[in-house]
RNA sequence: GGUCCCGUAGCUCAGCUGGAUAGAGCACAAGUUUUCUAAACUUGCGGCCAUUGGUUCGAAUCCAAUCGGGAUCACCA
């Protein structure tokens, strides 16, 4: 059902009779053809001229003829200069509407993109126990979904995965501050959401140590010496070692508190409307890679120094030398990463990639990761990809935990629901709504914001978030366009449009009987306003595997608003439901409704909802 | 210092596998509703696409250098 194929065979061939010239039809580039300009597509000639021996306009018009003669899905050209613009026949966008609109459902799905899907994995998320999420992380756990839902989409089998990182002297820290000033606080005696409850401990740990620095500072010893040495530290180091001794006093509180950060997680994510097929925790996982470690030494793409360190060069790669083990035999952060990597795969049988989301400033260690593995001669070695983006500015600056400069993920989205709250009851709809009914929406509409805000900027950007700006719900904003889907459905139900009545029954005689058949029949060759919405949506299947292959949501978010925009362009000049035009009607409504069809198809891949009302 | 990423309108961002007069939204100014949801639509204002050089018929897009911003180069995770 696409065009752009068969055209492009037609111009090699056509080069091939005017100029005896061999072109494969995949070298060919047709590019969108300007707003200004008569024409679907358009066909750049200067590279032909050369072949033609003649000008440009005149090559145009040569090749333009010979197309319009041979090529039925031309139906006009025209020449400015050295482009060729050419029209798609009216026949052609009303057979694709026809299609999409009558197998709606076939047209949104795309799992047959790809003859033979891959098995992919996406990381994303790995949170800290030790801490309430924050924007970044949001940022990483949308991408992450969203990435996962495209991948999805396009047919691949995909494995939502989350490594929790719940150990380790950072942990330690919340575990010892509660011991010590907690008296037995729980998230239900101090009613507090159980990550934020930790959290506290784990800024009141920091706020310990500075303090005891502090004093050993005043009494004169240098604050090097005191960092090392405060009390405190001593105590964090005993409890580590406690930990990896298993002592069960240690492990009984580490228990407790993660479960707390859990419950906390869960509501999160909850919230966020995410989900992970499995969950690895790294208290599970760290000590694996040790084997790999061996193996490595023993094929000698591994050395070992004097003291015992095991170390892999990789300056014959532009990299730097990288310890892999410790002298004392225990694990680096990376050791446990070729353990999971590795697990992984055995774990699932023909994993091809495995997509890590995480920040830009880990892109040293991925890279490192993967020349590892090459050199270890793993075939998987090119499937590890790190889906890295930037960080997330505030206008204030940086975000830093320790200064309290972070944006907590639970107080934007309770900020944005309650923005989305006061301008929907503003506008007053939906004073019929219950008030369960209201707060889901008023939900939806604040996670739309979020997602969209968020998911629409290049992953590899760092983004500057404005809570004031990402809280707007008007114009290039994901309210605006669940807007339109919200409308389109408001006016389809007036017009009492079922969307693939004709479908569901099976049969053209259903088609006809509604008068589908006849209304679009009427419409034959007489596309106007409503073409520009058609072209919009018929990019809809290769929008969606361009964002596939390029793990990007921001492609389908910019996709999806200009379909929105189109529509709406569409709707004001337009008058849909009309009882005295019974075929104009069911023609349009067949239109918005496609068009809601893909608005929330798209939305979904983002992970926000299309609400019917709002 | 080495490596990587970014620099487009006052602000936030598209466009970057080279193509025509560089696009949106916000903000600002003005207009559109007895009609299907105005969270909409229309119009105006706003640009040496960081700078310089190169490649090319053609450069925001590719290459090089420079300037500015960020990340990273731990026996931390």
């Amino acid at each position: 059902m696409t065009f752009e194929s068969e055209l492009k065979s037609a111009i090699a061939d056509t080069l091939h009779n005017l100029y005896t010239l061999s072109v494969s039809p995949d070298e060919i580039k047709l590019d969108e053809t300007k707003k200004d300009f008569e024409g679907d597509v358009t066909l750049v000639v200067f590279p032909y001229t050369k072949a033609s021996k003649k000008s440009p306009e005149q090559t145009g018009n040569e090749i333009g003829e010979l197309l319009i003669a041979n090529c039925k899905l031309v139906s006009a050209f025209n020449v400015v200069k050295g482009f060729l613009n050419l029209s798609i026949s009216d026949t052609f966008w009303k057979d694709f509407f026809v299609n999409a609109s009558g197998n709606c459902k076939d047209f949104i799905n795309l799992k047959k993109t790809y003859s033979t899907p891959g098995h992919l994995m996406v990381e994303y998320s790995s949170p800290n126990t030790n801490k309430p999420l924050h924007l970044g992380h949001m940022r990483n756990i949308l991408l992450g979904y969203s990435v996962a839902e495209i991948l999805l989409a396009v047919g691949h089998r995909v494995e939502k995965v989350n490594l929790v990182n719940d150990r380790g002297i950072h942990i330690c820290k919340s575990m010892l501050a509660w011991k010590k000033y907690g008296h037995g606080e729980t998230p239900k005696s101090s009613h507090t959401k159980g990550d934020h409850l930790v959290g506290k401990y784990y800024v009141e740990y920091d706020k310990k140590f500075k303090e005891e620095v502090a004093h050993l500072v005043h009494n004169g010893i240098s604050k090097e010496d005191a960092e090392k040495n405060a009390p405190i530290v001593k105590e964090i180091q005993e409890m580590l070692l406690k930990w990896e001794a298993g002592d069960k006093e240690t492990m009984d509180l580490w228990k407790m508190m993660n479960g707390w950060v859990y419950e906390g997680f869960d509501i999160s994510y909850k919230k966020l409307a995410v989900d992970f097929d499995k969950i690895y925790y790294e208290s599970q996982t760290y000590l694996l890679g040790k084997k790999i470690v061996e193996e490595g030494v023993s094929k000698g793409a591994f050395f070992k120094k004097d003291d015992g360190s095991i170390w892999i060069d990789l300056t014959d790669v532009g990299l730097d030398q990288k310890v892999l083990l410790r002298a004392d035999g225990t694990s680096v952060y990376i050791t446990q990463d070729l353990g999971t990597a590795s697990l992984r795969f055995d774990e699932f049988d023909g994993l091809q990639q495995l997509i890590y989301v995480v920040g830009n400033e880990q892109e040293y260690h991925f890279k490192v990761l993967k020349e590892i593995f090459k050199k270890l001669g793993r075939p998987w070695a090119d499937g590890l990809f790190h889906l890295s983006y930037g960080m997330v500015d505030l206008p204030s600056g940086k975000m830093k935990s320790r200064e309290g400069t972070v944006v907590d993920a639970d107080d934007l989205i309770k900020e944005i629901d309650e923005e989305a709250e006061m301008t929907t009851k503003a506008l007053g709809k939906l004073d019929d709504f219950d008030s369960e009914e209201a707060k889901q929406l008023y939900h939806t509409i604040g996670m739309g914001a979020l997602k969209y805000f968020i998911l629409k900027v290049d992953p590899k950007k760092k983004m500057l978030f404005n809570p004031a700006e990402s809280i707007d719900l008007n114009g290039n904003t994901g309210p605006f366009i669940q807007y339109t889907h919200a409308r389109i459905r408001s006016v389809i139900r007036k017009g009492g449009f079922v969307f693939g009545a004709a479908v569901s029954s099976g049969s053209k005689q259903a088609a006809a009987s509604n008068g589908q058949q006849e209304a679009n029949d009427q419409h034959a060759g007489n596309l106007t306003a409503d073409k520009n919405v058609i072209k919009v949506l018929y990019r809809y299947p290769a929008i969606v595997k361009e964002a596939a292959e390029n793990f990007s949501p921001a492609v389908v978010a910019n996709y999806v608003y200009e379909v929105a925009k189109s529509f709406n362009h569409f709707y004001h000049d337009n008058v849909i439901v009309d009882e005295a035009d019974k075929n104009t009607s069911l023609y349009r409504m067949q239109l918005a409704s496609l068009t809601a069809e893909v608005i929330k198809e798209c939305l979904r891949l983002l992970g926000i909802v299309a609400p019917e009302r709002m």
